[in-house]
DNA sequence: GATTTATTCAAGCAATCGCTTTAATCATGT
DNA sequence: ACATGATTAAAGCGATTGCTTGAATAAATC
């Protein structure tokens, strides 16, 4: 049969390479229609605008992991049970590999991808992500709380702040140090990079040099 | 006597101020001349092009911080003595406390160009950035590898990655937490901040749930 | 005061930006 | 075969991009 992709695939994929090696800013209708070999009033005709078809590119898997986010922790806590920071950690990263394994983009490029979703918001998050968004950051901070009860509210937001700057590097710039080491940091397998990730924030979280008075 | 500030300065400024705010990629030679109150060909003639001019914004003051940095690193592990890891990533972290003093600028403005400098490196680092860079990189990695000695330099390599996104993070959007929780996480007094910073990433550093096998 | 150098200015260059227009092409149902 | 609606294509719109030009002005040197 040999189906040919439709034009409005060939766009969003044309975009998310792009977007995910340059950044938002960096790329222009002319970049993308170019890369995906359509017209330029395409974009406009199936997006609408240009603004509008990056918000769906923030959409299009950012709702799914954040979805998965809130899945996993329930799954955790539900029915009064207490979860471990470790576990919780856990139910806020390792959706980004759920999810790009369901796509069929490679791992180093989604995780770029994210990356600028979560750094770049292109002019704030599309309005309607922020909900979800919310959800997740409040269902998370109360989930921590009650597993690390020592620690304050304020304590708690601080280091999430900080596991949050952890993965958007990770997710960014993943792929940095091997490169700049010439592989000397081993290979960047993406489940070790999470374990890695998942301790060096436990630790952090669970530390109490920090509260001072 | 009133000196009124040079035509160069002048661009400077405004140019730190834009790109703190909007990030280098959003920011057009018109928008930082309007800024500046001066004539949109001053800038060529002054700094030879928008991408010099961006260059020696990245070079003003990463190139202190740097310098900072190896001066406070080698007074801790000169003459054979080692270091903690926190005194280490005291070294590494607080040159952007002291130079902001130093200069004119306001410390939220100024993180948040240090931050953009660190994250968008506009086309990579500027060529004469690059040695002093490097510098850094392989002399902290030396001293935590001593302070840390069951470590192995993969999993050093991996934590200071981890470090730089908590910093990255703190420096680009720490003003975010206050805003975002209507000042709920409390005031972000820079010293404070910097010392939970410290404490989290001390804390990745030193736990040993990340070495497997 | 005259000459030279350094700096500022208004104006405009070609290139590119996001987007629209109008017409051609395709697919579909009758 | 024809009509209808969906999609694609070429051309061009006004605005903005980084940068240059040539003349006017300010400062420095003789």
């Amino acid at each position: 049969m040999m189906e040919r992709k439709t034009t409005k695939s060939l766009i969003l994929e044309a975009t998310e390479r792009l977007v995910a090696e340059h950044g938002f800013e960096s790329v222009s209708l002319r970049d993308i229609t170019n890369d995906a070999q359509v017209n330029v009033a395409a974009v406009n005709y199936h997006f609408g605008s240009k603004e509008k078809l990056f918000e769906a590119i923030q959409c299009r898997y950012i709702d799914p992991v954040n979805e998965e986010r809130l899945r996993m922790l329930e799954e955790l806590t539900g029915e009064g049970r207490v979860a471990t920071v470790r576990e919780i950690l856990e139910a806020f990263m390792r959706p980004f590999l759920t999810v790009v394994k369901g796509s069929e983009m490679s791992e180093k490029l989604f995780f770029k991808l994210m990356g600028r979703c979560v750094m770049d918001p292109q002019g704030g998050l599309p309005e309607d992500m922020v909900p979800g968004m919310k959800k997740v950051a409040e269902t998370f901070t109360r989930a921590l709380l009650a597993a690390a009860p020592g620690l304050t509210t304020e304590l708690v937001l601080w280091r999430l702040h900080f596991t949050f700057g952890v993965m958007a590097q990770t997710l960014l710039h993943g792929d940095l140090l091997y490169s700049l080491t010439d592989g000397a940091c081993g290979d960047p397998d993406p489940e070790d990079q999470f374990q890695e990730m998942i301790g060096f924030c436990e630790a952090g979280f669970l530390t109490e040099k920090g509260t001072k008075k």
